[in-house]
DNA sequence: TACCAAAATGAATTTAATTCATTTAAAATG
DNA sequence: CATTTTAAATGAATTAAATTCATTTTGGTA
């Protein structure tokens, strides 16, 4: 077996291998797991149903290959749409705006993502990948001192992949499309927690305004004492 | 047929039924929705299989009987666990505890909601009315002053539930329970933001209006804090 | 008690996933 | 190039489970 032959023979598995996962991706996608039937997919994908069974062990195998490909497809897309030499602030604004289209464009693979418990652990491999994007840029940012050295990062991404899924799920059900204030509200957030404010100046007679700030201020403290106990 | 008669059945029915529910319930709770089979359900429930599409037209309708209780259950649960007196930022963290706490106890259930597209818009009609409970603390809280008035509740909404339920996924995947951490932090975001009003958004002076809700607003703190000690 | 209608049953039907004996195509051999 | 060997593909047969429905049972009413 010449190693020519051999990559025209792998090239071939994989082109079929890809076909199954493009039409099984469709079908899914349309029918949702239990509407997708496996006679479908092999015609879509122009072969027998026994063949779907050489490169899927079943049915729900299949799904976590669709599932796979399309979480590393998105990896490379979100590191594409990220400029790493912008500031932490900025770069989480790109990844927000790139994953909250991403999510919406293709809302129901997402919903697919999570049906039901995923029996194998590493079918979520390619999920944790991408999350680990988020990971990396706020790394950089406590690196770079942009944020604050005991910046929570677990619970923040939480707070970031769950709030940008929630919104998807509410601007689908009302029938919107991307709306960017998502976005810029979450960052909004985001970046309030770590803000230092600055000691207002004193001049005039106190407005309605500067007793107003005072209040606030007054509030801020109590709630502090409230969060301590 | 007697009234009385009349009722009788009606009980004996609704008994079934939940009987129907509670097997349904525990089976795809421990199997998921593919691999709990309708003759295990009718089997745990004593009724012939038959009998379970008397009740439910299909598998998919008995799933969603099942969530729609769940989640019926979780709203009374709900209301039991927040006072309304205490301050909006009191009866969040309250609110937040119990929602957590009660995602984590019925984690396969929760997961088994959001499995597909839900055929039926009204499907999720419990979860609606579940989610208004963080409405109305959030009407509450604007209404009192303790709240700008300008305040996002959408986009707040999916930032609590969003976090919330991401936050249970990653504790359950790495099997670690409840952790009040979580509603914590979550809460000292959503107050930060209450405090550092963004650049973007012009503020009225304050009305002597809004000075009074502030001051009453700080009051009721005030209370609470002298009946905490 | 006898009758009727509602409720329940479970065997029969249907649908769709999965298997496997057979065929076809590709690679290795000489 | 013809032959053998191995890998890949096929689709009919099998299996599993949801759903239906003809029949039986039950509870209420007269």
């Amino acid at each position: 077996m010449s190693s020519t032959a051999r990559n025209t023979t792998r090239e071939r598995l994989e082109a079929k291998d890809s076909a199954i996962l493009d039409a099984a991706e469709g079908i899914f996608a349309q029918a949702g797991f239990d509407g997708a039937k496996i006679a479908d997919i092999a015609r879509a994908a122009s072969v027998a149903e026994g063949t779907v069974y050489l490169y899927y062990k079943n049915k729900r195998d299949l799904l976590a290959g669709v599932i796979g490909r399309f979480w590393s497809q998105l990896t490379l897309g979100a590191e594409a749409a990220i400029n790493k030499e912008a500031s932490t602030l900025d770069q989480l604004e790109q990844f927000g705006r790139y994953h909250l289209q991403s999510i919406l464009d293709q809302f129901d693979l997402v919903s697919l993502t999570y049906r039901a418990q995923p029996q194998q652990a590493q079918d979520l491999d390619q999920v944790r990948e991408y999350v680990k994007v988020f990971d990396r840029i706020m790394k950089q940012g406590v690196d770079r001192g942009e944020l604050p050295p005991h910046t929570p990062v677990g619970h923040l991404r939480d707070v970031f992949f769950g709030t940008l899924e929630f919104s998807s799920r509410t601007l689908k059900l009302r029938g919107r499309s991307y709306d960017h204030s998502v976005v810029t509200n979450l960052l909004f957030l985001i970046a309030a927690q770590d803000q230092v404010k600055p000691a207002s100046l004193e001049t005039a007679a106190p407005s309605n305004e500067d007793l107003m700030k005072k209040l606030e201020s007054i509030q801020r403290q109590l709630k502090e004492l409230k969060t301590a106990k």
